[in-house]
DNA sequence: TTCCATGCAAACCGTTTGCATCTGT
DNA sequence: ACAGATGCAAACGGTTTGCATGGAA
């Protein structure tokens, strides 16, 4: 994986023509320093305790911003709240456990086969695609069923 | 693709336990006959053309049950609503097209050497996977950029 | 000075819930 | 009669927006 650091993702936050601010570096570090997903909700309490008057709308609208330059995936849950994460830069997949909450990446990518097999069959244009797993953690398999936030397919 | 009846579909709306009712079955139809995704109150409306009463609760109770016994799929899209799609009963994977909403079923997977992999490499028991490609359909290639609603990686 | 960013609070809007009524068995 | 389903309308809650203030270039 080779993490990222913090650094890397302020630049990649102002090579896409936004300014660094304390409070907009702040959400990316709460956010890199997750181990699961997380709702803007969670991301504010969390924030809070290091900037207290950091404002929810603020952390929502950084949020957009880390979304529209791939430094965060929206992970969008069945009970209609929002998770997110952050990103790495380049093409990957996830794996999602459904017990904590935990996402991981996964980089490498074998689809192109298939895409171009699609394209050719379907006469569809791929630009891009999402592929995730669904399931239990290393951790969540020797625990008994966790309490903590599931994921959505 | 082979497409599925209403009556298949009924039968397996009432195999997992639920009662077929007229409101029911004309969400179902119209979600069929959908071609491509669909809101919830964009469902609504258009099923206020054939039952005039119907309330918006009963379409998104009809879609939670739906959605449970497989019938349907959710499609969150980045601005907060949630598109319905109409779902065949086995696995598959997802087309949708970013210019009109189009979603197209991909029958077959070729994923489980990947699962198999990832399994042993990570230490992540998967128990389910999605996977969406997203693109232009033969329709939208010819057409300039279009208005419709686009889709969520 | 100018433009972008922030904080606060109110507004928004899709979704859920409570409850009385209705329907089929 | 009973359990499940429905329709209506009110409540809910996460997210967005308006606006005055603040700060960096």
């Amino acid at each position: 994986m080779s993490r990222e650091t913090l650094d890397d993702a302020a630049r990649r936050f102002e090579a896409a023509g936004h300014r660094a601010t304390p409070q907009r570096l702040a959400v990316v570090a709460v956010l890199m320093a997750q181990r699961g997903h997380i709702t803007a909700q969670a991301l504010h309490a969390a924030l809070r305790r290091i900037q207290p008057h950091l404002g929810l709308a603020t952390v929502y609208r950084t949020l957009d911003l880390l979304v529209d330059c791939g430094l965060a995936q929206r992970f969008p849950q069945p009970n209609n709240e929002v998770r997110y994460a952050f990103c790495s830069a380049r093409h990957h997949h996830h794996l999602v456990c459904t017990g904590c909450g935990f996402v991981d990446e996964v980089p490498g990518c074998t689809l192109h086969a298939m895409e171009r097999d699609l394209e050719r069959e379907r006469h569809f244009a791929i630009a891009e695609h999402a592929l995730t797993f669904f399931g239990t953690c290393r951790d969540c398999q020797g625990a008994s069923p966790s309490a903590a936030a599931p994921s959505s397919p």
